[in-house]
DNA sequence: TATTGTTATACTCTATAACTATA
DNA sequence: TATAGTTATAGAGTATAACAATA
């Protein structure tokens, strides 16, 4: 129950979306380590399965992550064949990065349990409530 | 604007969820540094104004803060002169945190500060959809 | 000179282990 | 033995600086 918070701190906006955030965030971790994948990881896949090829640091740009922080996401990935990196022909410094058909298979699995971590974190909410905070979250974000 | 984001992230509740908050944690810290307060620290100010007398144990499982990452931030009030620390008569190992006058104006000033970084945060939003994000976000939080 | 990917390094944040003084 | 507060330390996460290859 919310009561167990003390009201100073449900009053305090960076408070409610930290303590959703990261219990949505264990539960993800929670889902997605049965596949092998960290939740940057399984994100990256997402990115690249609609939107590849692209390079490390546009994916990293795409993210909101540093480019010294994508290259162990793509590390992993790779290591694991989810994705491919060839180098580019227009500029051979950079990697065009590529999702294997496997790494599609895994974003996919992935994407459902994902969807049933976000389900059980928003239990308490009926159908056209967590499509509100949805909507509401997005368009926060766009204005801001 | 959302389209900024790749759409696989925007469908991602704690990619939603963590950019609002990181957002927020940067204004809140902004706003507060003008006061030499920490994010931390305003919060436990907060929480002691309404319940004080409290124990540093008490004051951290109320924030959902371990006893000792708490003891910073005590120091850092104490040092200000914006709590006291008096040992408990009952048991002579605890202290009892009590807010100071300069602590409860301090306390104030800072929330002020904060509910602008909030509607800043929210510019998007207009009045009655903030008031339901927030109180979705709290259900949410209830029931999880 | 500037940029891509990379590595080494530093910094922040937080938790675990071990200490002290009490209980 | 156990607990409140404290300190030292280690771990995760991320960013800055510097390097090699290429532009």
């Amino acid at each position: 129950m919310a009561s167990e918070f003390p009201s100073p701190l449900l009053d305090r906006l960076s408070f409610l979306l930290g303590k959703l955030y990261f219990r949505g965030l264990d539960a993800e971790t929670d889902e997605l380590s049965a596949l092998n994948l960290g939740v940057k990881q399984h994100a990256a896949l997402g990115v690249l399965t609609r939107e590849d090829p692209m390079t490390q640091q546009e994916l990293g740009h795409r993210m909101g992550i540093d480019r010294t922080t994508i290259v162990a996401v793509v590390d992993d990935l790779d290591e694991q064949g989810l994705v491919e990196r060839r180098r580019s022909p227009a500029d051979r410094r950079a990697y065009l990065l590529t999702v294997t058909p496997s790494g599609r298979d895994a974003e996919e699995r992935g994407r459902h349990r994902v969807a049933e971590a976000e389900d059980r974190l928003l239990g308490a909410l009926d159908e056209p409530d967590r499509t509100r905070l949805r909507e509401l979250l997005v368009r926060a974000l766009g204005g801001g």
